[in-house]
DNA sequence: TAATTTACATGATGATCATCATTTATAAAT
DNA sequence: ATTTATAAATGATGATCATCATGTAAATTA
């Protein structure tokens, strides 16, 4: 049964919505493509209409995922009160985002298994990379130079990630707080 | 075809050695166990007279790549010349180590494979956690209170486990070399 | 030496997976 | 109104997977 072009295209947005949630959530392993289409509200075989495999759905959710961060992240740049770049951490470390993995940090959720992937996606990720990177030294004073900025959006950023990581792999509630809690603090 | 009891506890023993690497290499979900009992140079059927299933592998693997890490901290730690914190870091932060995951940091290769794993695999990896997060704190000047070495340690484990989940994960060169410099530098 | 135990091999099971050929229904084009 | 194009549904394909029942040969024990 044949739909509209905007019908259409609003699946395609769903499909690569969704999967950018379920690869977060459950790893590109984790979730299968008849899954993530019944997820969507429709049935396998539409997928390969959209896309040409489940490695390209990956490597184009790569950039979805990112798209969507940056817009989260404007939301809460625009409701910051004191420093951006503070504020940013904050959320970076909070429960919410250990909690919500599927709707967080690319690097913290699938850095791991894009290693282990396909040199198509790993060029996907790192452009991806790139574009967190320079969000993130766009928060910090305009004051200091641009190599300055990069060295600790790159150090910043990497101790995000491995925080999160870490709460995230770690049973007991107690020791994960501690990790945001104590990573906070230092970072501030 | 019976062996003895001391071949079948080598056998044992090398499974958990090359699931240690292979899961680290490839994720818990990106090995089989027919291709893991190959590796170990036996057929699959013999693995469940070792192990009641691949979960109770996991979990038994996540101590044994800890045992093995210690003892080779033990190393790096004898031949150290100058402050034995920071050769760790160094050694961590190595191209070497970003190189070779199968026997490097079972936190940055499979932290984000655990968090989505049932509690009995979470809760032998946050045992591992608290291990190599005591032998961190060991590496410490023996001048400062416990409370403030955990602190210190949590930030710098953090850090590292970030800084090597990224450095893996990008595609160009370049960049995964300048993470690693970048991180090391700040961390002297 | 004979009996027994058991580590491993073989082969089968059913589940899950990505992918694709075919069909169907409906939007778009004529 | 008729034709054409196509998005999605259906169902099948072969591959891979964890797990287990059974067989076998050799180590252990008696």
């Amino acid at each position: 049964m044949r739909v509209s072009r905007e019908q259409a295209a609003e699946n395609r947005g769903k499909i690569l919505h969704t999967a950018a949630q379920l690869f977060r959530e459950k790893g590109f392993d984790g979730i299968g493509i008849a899954d993530l289409m019944k997820k969507v509200g429709l049935t396998h075989g539409g997928f390969y209409g959209h896309f040409t495999s489940k490695e390209d759905l990956m490597a184009q959710t790569c950039a979805y995922a990112v798209d969507e961060l940056l817009a989260q992240g404007e939301v809460v740049r625009a409701t910051a009160k004191g420093s951006k770049y503070k504020a940013f951490i904050s959320h970076y470390l909070s429960s919410w985002h250990r909690d919500n993995p599927g709707s967080g940090c690319l690097m913290a959720a699938l850095g791991a298994d894009a290693a282990r992937q396909s040199p198509a996606i790993k060029q996907a990720f790192t452009q991806s990379f790139n574009r967190l990177l320079s969000a993130m030294m766009n928060l910090l004073p305009a004051t200091k130079t641009e190599a300055a900025k990069r060295e600790q959006a790159l150090l910043t950023l990497a101790t995000l990630v491995g925080a999160q990581v870490m709460a995230r792999a770690v049973d007991d509630p107690k020791l994960s707080e501690e990790i945001l809690r104590v990573v906070n603090k230092k970072l501030h």
